[in-house]
RNA sequence: GGAGAGGUCGCAUAGCGGACUAGUGCAAUGGUCUUGAAAACCAUCGUGGCAGCAAUGUCACCGUGGGUUCGAAUCCCACCCUCUCCGCCA
């Protein structure tokens, strides 16, 4: 949510700013609905006050004529303020001033390390890989839960079980707390997160728990499934005000995530690269403002020193405005290289929602005067499905087997896993 | 799932239709005293909005949302959450 204020000062900006990210909403009519909210806020406000006046008087005549006045602008008031709200929600965050503007054919790519991996034979693809190896299983998947599901077994298993090691050793010695977070998550808090705005329902699964009351009525309780652990842990400080030496807090979460995928039909269809299901090891910060620039740094930093001991090769891009998500206002996305494909595949992203998820959930720092909107940034540690592809295809071998990258073998106890057919 | 008790300004507690402009204790902050500290004493001390240069004034907020009333922390309805006991379960 931006700032009321801050719309009222820089209705312009603020305008041009939402239509670089794609909304259409209309700044002028937000403004108009609000002086208009003002003028009767203080109409209210003043019978309010010969009210609470009348009322200490015992005056009960007085009362009720103004009680009766009351009722009908408080009523006219508060559908003003539902309205306002209604369209403040709707108004996405402000992308930063070095965000590229336009779609994304845009996006900049901004650097590019590791070597390209060369191959002397054609590169098969993680599910083949996957198969022959007897880690990936989507086929059975199918059978139970249908397309876009996938079985990890055995090394594949260890794999992921390493690389969650990996991570929660590296970032705990970073002073990131490790989370394990619930999965379910009520509806009026993924409002706070700003992520349902944009075709909500199409990214995200509905969990409807039926329950039969006593007069066979259906009674339901509303959950989401978090698409990301940023979405259950973010909310964990909502209405809670952090002390200057609280910040930065830092979290590094172990979540399973779902995502719909509607609207996404025919693309990546083959193996477990898009699934409705897969781990993540995400990070997320609760920082002073003034410190958002450089805890983006440090996310970043730290995403290329894993990826970087892990071997893998990737490029750096800086999203573009209409690429960024609702709640973002800058996201650099890492793509790694993916063999198969022959090009870069998006694997992490990291995003500061400067205090726009802050406002929406009343997440505050005591400064040593005063009180302000805590900057909350998240990035992608590992996805750790599309992780495990990037690993099968780079470390593979002519006879179809997969080395272990060297931080991870401790983990697996080998040092190659080989085709077990 | 059953039975009970609760949710009040950081914490603890009081208040159960009109002096609540929400009391008290603790904590916190500033000060007095002290060589320094503790103790004691004095003072300050919830959040958000609106008007105002400001002092200040005013409105809203007692889990959430409705309702009753001239007047609601207090009464009514619905919901959420916490705790205790029982049952079930990992």
């Amino acid at each position: 949510m931006l700032d009321i204020k801050f719309i009222r000062e820089n209705g312009e900006t603020v305008q041009k700013g939402i239509r670089n990210k794609g909304s259409d909403v209309d700044i002028k009519h937000i403004l108009e609905t609000d002086s208009k909210q003002k003028e009767l806020s203080l109409s209210v406000q003043k019978l309010r006050e010969e009210r609470n006046v009348a009322a200490r008087e015992k005056n009960i005549e007085k009362g009720k004529k103004i009680k009766e006045k009351l009722e009908k602008e408080e009523h006219e008031l508060r559908s003003l303020e539902d309205r306002i709200k209604e369209l403040l929600l709707k108004i996405p965050n402000l992308p930063l001033k070095d965000v590229p503007i336009g779609d994304e054919s845009r996006n900049e790519v901004i650097k590019k390390v590791g070597e390209i991996k060369k191959f002397d034979f054609e590169p098969r693809d993680h599910l083949t890989l996957g198969e022959s190896l007897d880690i990936i299983d989507v086929t059975k998947a199918a059978k139970v839960s249908g397309s876009r599901f996938g079985y990890l077994k055995n090394e594949a298993v260890l794999l992921e079980f390493g690389l969650v090691q990996f991570v929660m050793e590296k970032l705990r010695d970073e002073g990131f707390i490790p989370l394990i977070p619930p999965v379910l998550i009520k509806r009026e808090i993924t409002e706070g997160l700003g992520y349902w705005q944009q075709g909500g329902n199409e990214n995200y699964y509905f969990v409807r728990d039926y329950e039969l009351s006593e007069n066979e009525q259906v009674k339901s309780l509303d959950l989401y499934l978090a698409g990301t652990g940023e979405h259950s842990v973010v909310p964990m400080h909502k209405d809670e005000i952090f002390s200057e030496k609280d910040l930065p807090k830092r979290y590094v979460i172990f979540s399973s995530c779902f995502r719909r995928e509607a609207g996404t039909y025919g693309k990546d269809t083959r193996g477990i690269f898009r699934v409705h299901q897969f781990d993540k090891i995400e990070m997320v910060s609760f920082v002073k403002p003034e410190d958002d620039r450089k805890e983006r740094e440090k996310l970043q930093a730290l995403v290329e020193s894993m990826m970087q001991d892990l071997g893998l090769s990737y490029q750096l891009v800086r999203l573009a405005t209409g690429d960024l998500s609702f709640p973002s206002a800058e996201t650099i996305d890492v793509e790694t290289w993916i063999p198969s494909q022959k090009r870069y595949r998006e694997t992490h992203s990291i995003s500061t929602t400067t205090d726009f998820q802050a406002r929406r959930l009343n997440i505050k720092v005591q400064d040593k005067s005063e009180k302000k909107f805590v900057h909350i940034l998240n990035g992608t540690a590992f996805a750790i499905g599309r992780t495990i592809i990037a690993i099968l295809e780079n470390y593979q071998e002519k006879d179809g087997s997969v080395m272990v990258p060297k931080i991870l073998q401790k983990y697996i106890g080998k040092t190659v896993i080989k085709p077990k057919k």
